[in-house]
DNA sequence: TGTTAGCACTCAAGATAAACGAGTGCTAAC
DNA sequence: GTTAGCACTCGTTTATCTTGAGTGCTAACA
């Protein structure tokens, strides 16, 4: 943890009146609008003065010569990490974005998916950038409960719930059908010996076990074993939910269609998504990571921040919910819908 | 049906090389350029003189006074009915494509939107423009297999396979619990009785049946039952699918990025997408349906085409893709790649 | 009568230049 | 240490000019 003694508290209220105006106004910010607008008893020349050391720390930078300053990472890093105002923990949605919450608040969802896409799209209404939403799949976890069910004389379901409530099934072809009583023994046997077990933890005994007290040929369970071990197995690759990418045209950093493009397709790249939530698994004190411009490890978005909030209950991580936008963003409003979604969707 | 008898074969033949010109060069084209890259033995003098007929007409029009002529949706669609070179069938995708293609074609796809999904990222892949997907929920499919699974305590999964091979799970939370028997006794009745109806198709009685055969009380099996005929109702919302939404930025006409943005708003409208697919079922001969500019219901897309194709095996409709870019879009190419995925997908 | 060469005309797009103004750094006075 | 003042910078805007692709029209031609 860097210290920043450098800066006396002077210099942090100017930076910090720059970042505010600057998220606000979208423009580089002169020395005379800070003057004017924050009452500081300071003429625009000195602010010029204090501008100019932080510049040459880091913390400013400037388009031009005869422009204002803008925050660099190093700035924003700064007004995250100690100069933000108090989170707005009395964020009001719009009657239309309330209507809506109740909507998905509705007890149907138990599924964790669907609360964690749910959210997602929340979030992303409320800020007005992208979301990202992905259930926890980092911390392996184990099955709860399975099932064969026989669909038609070729084909079988395999379902497969998991104890983070993640449903995954697969449809599997059989060459040579098995009878009704032997499906569901097998539905039985797979699911008492794999209750309780993690993809990486089956072993090529416990397959045999299974095949072997099946009571039939290995050559006509074996594919249907193998269909449930890909079932376990799938659950590994989360499903990733992208929300309000609409929003990212918003913001006139992406005007250049190139840049935007680029993002677009970011978004569509399931693995390099996951790659941006998972950079982010220390999570802070309130479980919230800020990750500035370059701080990211993806390239494409070394112009963006991401701040994720990662939501466990009873200990257990459940997943990630991340909002993607341009450096000026309105950290405040984005850390306070993370958290407004987390009073909202997680029971005390 | 309209008949094109206004035009001589010159004037189609003009309006054909206009059209096959803006499509490649994205630009208005003048009777200069028809003259040359076309060797039709005339002066562009004549050609000047046809497209002012044709411009009368209403299958050109001109963006300014001293710019070349671009085709009206009256010329796509005139061009697209009979003008237009025969499809290439031979399409070549690139190795890569290959690749991928191979990828997906492995036959663990048995599930209806699973390949629905596939062959949209594929087409969109192959034409560069966005492709929209939709497993057919407009015939009401019935139900093939039902199961009930317990996953803990409070919750069972109800797991429903249609006849066109759609999966549809739902969690239930449940109040008071059920033992494994009467669970399992209340999913044998369940699929008895329900296997092979429809949504629409389920009536009280059958519903105060399966209850009276549980042997239950009422209010322990109520919502359980209910949970069942939500998942079965699900099903006629169907997924949609929408690939390469990126691409839509490759294209000139959607530099403007409020163009841009619309767009993107209502790929992310599952409800419009869904309308814009449905429009086109009274497909053609070939199972295709091209809609021009303002053909198309949706506001939004009035500037777009959208072409869909249906696939269908045996008689019975499996679904959708669709192909949405600019009207000035390569018919030719968005076509023969819809036909190429109906070769590749369906067995003969 | 249909075709073509020629020419004046139009108009978007690009280039050039001037005016503007927001903002700076520096200096000197307070 | 703070501030007023001023010269300077440089992106943005506006106006003007030039260019060139393309047209429509007319008159001559086959």
């Amino acid at each position: 943890m860097m210290s920043y003694d450098e800066l006396d508290s002077r210099k942090m209220m100017i930076l910090k009146a720059v970042i505010d105006d600057y998220i606000t106004s979208k423009e580089p910010v002169g020395s005379r609008t800070i003057a004017k607008k924050y009452d500081m008893g300071l003429s625009s020349a000195t602010i010029r003065n204090e501008m100019a050391d932080l510049e040459e720390m880091g913390y400013l930078s400037q388009p031009h010569t005869s422009a204002g300053r803008i925050p660099s990472d190093k700035g924003y890093r700064l007004y995250v990490d100690k100069l933000m105002n108090p989170l707005v923990t009395d964020l009001k949605p719009s009657e239309e974005d309330i209507i809506e919450i109740c909507g998905y608040m509705q007890d149907k969802i138990h599924e964790l998916n669907q609360m964690v896409k749910a959210a997602s799209e929340i979030v992303s209404r409320l800020t007005h950038y992208t979301a990202i939403g992905m259930a926890n799949n980092e911390i392996k976890h184990s099955v709860k409960a399975l099932q064969i069910i026989p669909v038609d004389l070729r084909k079988v379901l395999v379902v497969v719930v998991l104890d983070n409530d993640t449903i995954k099934n697969q449809m599997v072809k059989v060459e040579q059908t098995l009878s009704t009583e032997e499906l569901s023994r097998l539905s039985v046997i797979c699911s008492e010996l794999l209750t309780g077990s993690r993809a990486d933890n089956i072993s090529l005994e416990m397959i045999n076990e299974i095949v072997g007290l099946s009571g039939v040929e290995r050559e006509r369970v074996l594919p249907i074993v193998d269909g449930v071990l890909d079932c376990i197995k799938q659950c590994d690759s989360a499903e990733i939910y992208t929300e309000g990418t609409a929003n990212l045209l918003e913001h006139p950093e992406f005007n250049d269609v190139s840049k935007a493009k680029t993002l677009l397709e970011l978004f569509n790249n399931e693995a390099e998504m996951a790659k941006l939530l998972q950079g982010c698994d220390n999570a802070g004190a309130k479980g919230i990571v800020v990750k500035i411009g370059t701080e990211n490890e993806i390239t494409q978005v070394s112009d963006c921040s991401v701040v994720t909030a990662t939501y466990s209950l009873n200990g257990v991580n459940l997943g990630t919910i991340g909002v993607i936008g341009p450096t000026r963003m309105d950290y405040n409003k984005v850390i306070s819908a993370l958290e407004y979604v987390r009073r909202r969707m997680l029971p005390e």
